[in-house]
DNA sequence: CTGAAAGCGCTTACAG
DNA sequence: CTGAAAGCGCTTACAG
């Protein structure tokens, strides 16, 4: 049997009632009351039953977080993990817990119903439609980590445009003009938005587009390394490459190996991300890093901030990319 | 104002007590009562509220998950991720809800004094002296995952040792007697269970085993391609290796390409897991696999069953290791 | 088979 | 500054 707010009471000399404003910081409390009745908790040990005071309080302090949790997941999306932890991090911080459900199998409406928890967020990737009618249908608050097609719901995504920019302006800074865009398949989202940030780069500082040097492949190491060799055997070639993943970059390095292109002497390039796979890559990779921990901290706190305002309206990109240099980027001679 | 068990009970014409019987399939309810009450249920949207249900029952179906959730882990362990997959799927199936913590934020103690979950899985990273403590003084419902020193807490592990056996066997099975261990730290000990578990079935079978094919590395890249170099040129040359991580497996093929050495022809090599890199590696690496999701997945039914019966014993290797036949080993003629 | 009542352990007006 | 009382929304003996 746990000690509960009445055994404190009666310990401390005092009604349960001083007991719980004590317990939840609510001013008007003398000193020395305050301090014999918190030396009683403290010696009993203590806690409030979360469960008694969330009901009381009709919250539960809980926020739960969506994903796909495919076998595969934890392995090809260590992002999504990183996610999690900023979440989960950004919660603890503030008193709250953090909720692990699978999209594929938990039973979100009932839970949502049950109010198991106070407001729920989404990563893209579990953003189906029977969620997306939930969260509108309910006024369920929440936030999407991803930007949706619908702007009824909110959402905090990174601005993956604006880091095609920023590899762009730094092989720009390096002497580069002429360069080229090794992507994944014309469906991938992220290496689209990547893609549109270098173009408009690219316009905006009177450089010229070619059309052949934007090549889509499905992403994979065996496409983008064929896609190198042509690209690296190709005339004229680039002067600078932007590997829109990692994997593209390693397949990239790959291919100069092969082909006995120096790099960056010869050709430089430019990826994202600093995992999975850039340890791994000959030269060392400059790269576009974005803190995805960081998001899952902006999403944590924009969904606390909502669960007071509900009408607020969360659309936004957070925590911008910055560029980490490596050894396959170079300031060339003019 | 959401609905309740009152609204439900007046709607239907019944006591907020029968209700509450068929919401929990309590026997003993008519069949036409049981189905005007569920008719009622479901048009409402009635879901019971979870807190009230909880403080009433005195449990939270709620399980807790105590990591590590460093920086650097979510792309250094991916395998944390799966188990914590497993251990959600597990929980779910069983109605039970998964709270993820931080080992190195959370306040461990005040979490469990205010009974917020039932019980916690502890993945071995995170089993500091205070958790211990916590969990040995308050006989708190736990399981750790990966085998502790001390043995009065329960847990669940995979057996890396009879990963290391399984590894050999199958290099014997391909005619290998001449067999190299490539092994991380000594203080590694995923690494050193493998090795022990390959001793004793080398010895069992009656192979030498020269102690200069036992090699420790600090697991890096570079340490294991020197290593590699070594074990290569040495004389006599094994006729295989076992790699004992994926980063050694890569960095071995590495090598043997730099040495011209045929892989599986004139060296053949096992590696385990299949993740992060092996895909990366040419030939396609023979491995031994460990299904870690099973483990989380066993960790959480284990500790449902202990919440019925605190004084069960759950102290167990899970999840056989399986091989996963690749491209690196090959039946020698004799 | 059904229901009235006590109780789970808190919070929050409200009165003093 | 402090406390009595109502209430949060369920479950669970117990009585009928």
């Amino acid at each position: 049997m746990p000690v509960t707010i009445k055994d404190v009471a009666r310990e401390a000399g005092v009604s349960i009632s001083t007991v719980s404003k004590i317990l939840n910081d609510v001013p008007g409390i003398s000193e020395p009351t305050r301090q014999r009745v918190e030396e009683v908790m403290s010696r009993l040990d203590y806690a409030p039953n979360s469960r008694a005071a969330g009901l009381a309080r009709k919250s539960s302090r809980c926020i739960a977080f969506l994903a796909d949790l495919d076998e595969s997941e934890p392995y090809t999306n260590p992002h999504l993990f990183d996610i999690m932890c900023g979440v989960q991090e950004a919660l603890c911080a503030k008193g709250y817990s953090f909720m692990l459900l699978d999209a594929m199998q938990s039973d979100l409406e009932k839970m949502v119903l049950s109010r198991v928890f106070d407001g729920i967020i989404v990563h893209g990737g579990a953003l189906t439609r029977p969620v997306y009618q939930l969260l509108i249908n309910r006024k369920f608050p929440h936030i999407v980590i991803g930007h949706p097609s619908d702007t009824r719901l909110n959402w905090v995504d990174t601005d993956n445009a604006l880091g095609g920019r920023i590899a762009f302006e730094h092989l720009l800074d390096c002497g580069c003009r002429d360069i080229a865009f090794l992507g994944a398949l014309e469906t991938d989202d992220i290496s689209n938005e990547r893609l549109a940030g270098f173009r408009r780069a690219l316009s905006d500082s009177g450089c010229e587009c070619r059309s052949e040097w934007i090549i889509h492949t499905d992403g994979s190491l065996g496409a983008g390394r064929e896609a190198a060799l042509r690209l690296l055997t190709g005339s004229p070639r680039p002067q600078a490459v932007i590997c829109s993943s990692n994997l593209l970059a390693y397949a990239f390095a790959l291919a100069a190996g092969e082909l006995d292109v120096d790099l960056p002497g010869e050709v430089q390039f430019i990826t994202f991300d600093r995992y999975p796979y850039s340890s791994l890559i000959t030269p060392e990779p400059t790269l576009v890093q974005i803190d995805v921990r960081d998001m899952g901290r902006a999403a944590a706190k924009q969904l606390l901030h909502a669960l007071k305002k509900p009408e607020l309206r969360v659309q936004t990109y957070t925590t911008l990319p910055s560029l980490i240099a490596g050894k396959s980027t170079i300031k060339r001679q003019t």
